[in-house]
DNA sequence: ATGTCATATCTAATATGA
């Protein structure tokens, strides 16, 4: 089974990115970011016609996250417990049933924190908190977990190209790495690091400045698995080559193949 | 390098978020 993270940047944009993608690469599982669309301005229909299930949690113009799933999904939940007031649209989790397991899947657009000198971080590291009880919870179930998504978290200096134009910002600062570790400490394993010590792994280029053409990349869409799910995990890939597609996301899918 | 892209709004140039 394939499990796929991929923020799209705009699902209305993207739209036929995704159904080449989706054909070409043939997905079991995938968690969509930034939808920047209602649910009812979600093109539910065009998806279903290439072969998935859809769940969405959409919001007007900003963040937004779906699943889509070529099993059915059952068992959904969107919003992470912890704060009621909290109106973004970040988090949606459903299971999926197959003959070989169980799966239950968390899709999550982890806040960007910037800039780190407003309560735009405070609300980043809140989240993970959040994030990390919901884990612990999760996994207090000895099931096949995965959290999958843009968690705007750089783990380490080698998930960068530049790692010192980092050190200031929200997506590097060490409490934002202290949280990841808290997230990794419950016992979830990082997929990509779990099949690829490599430097130079990236999932995200800047439009501007000319990122891509300079691979000046950063590693921040992440995969984590339960101990139950690691035990499956039989290797990743990052798409790499959707970045030089015509209208591109800034961001490309991470796939996550585990023996189910 | 002040470098891009997508959204919304008093449809044209600007504000916001990333």
């Amino acid at each position: 089974m394939q499990i796929a993270t991929w923020n799209v940047n705009s699902i209305k944009t993207r739209l036929e990115l995704l159904l080449r993608w989706l054909d070409e690469a043939k997905p079991d599982l995938v968690c969509l970011q930034e939808i920047k669309c209602v649910d009812e301005a979600f093109p539910r229909a065009e998806i279903e016609a290439a072969g998935y299930n859809v769940a969405v949690h959409g919001q007007k113009s900003y963040n937004g996250v779906a699943i889509l799933s070529r099993h059915p999904l059952e068992d959904v939940h969107v919003r992470l417990g912890g704060d009621e007031q909290d109106e973004h649209a970040r988090f949606i989790e459903a299971v999926v049933s197959t003959e070989a397991g169980v799966v239950r899947l968390g899709g999550l657009y982890l806040p960007n924190g910037n800039p780190a000198d407003t309560p735009k971080y405070g609300y980043k590291l809140a989240w993970m908190e959040r994030l990390r009880a919901h884990a612990a919870e999760r996994l207090a179930h000895e099931e096949i977990f995965v959290l999958a998504g843009d968690f705007n978290v750089i783990p380490a200096a080698e998930d960068a190209k530049r790692p010192a134009a980092w050190v200031h910002d929200a997506l590097f600062l060490p409490e934002t790495r202290a949280a990841w570790r808290r997230l990794l400490a419950l016992g979830m394993t990082d997929a990509v690091r779990a099949c690829d010590d490599a430097a130079g792994l990236f999932t995200f280029w800047d439009y501007q400045a000319g990122a891509w053409q300079k691979n000046d990349g950063i590693r921040i869409d992440h995969l984590l698995l339960s101990p139950q799910a690691a035990d499956r995990l039989v290797g990743v890939r990052i798409d790499k080559h959707v970045r030089a597609w015509e209208r591109p996301s800034d961001h490309v899918p991470v796939v996550a193949e585990l023996a189910l």
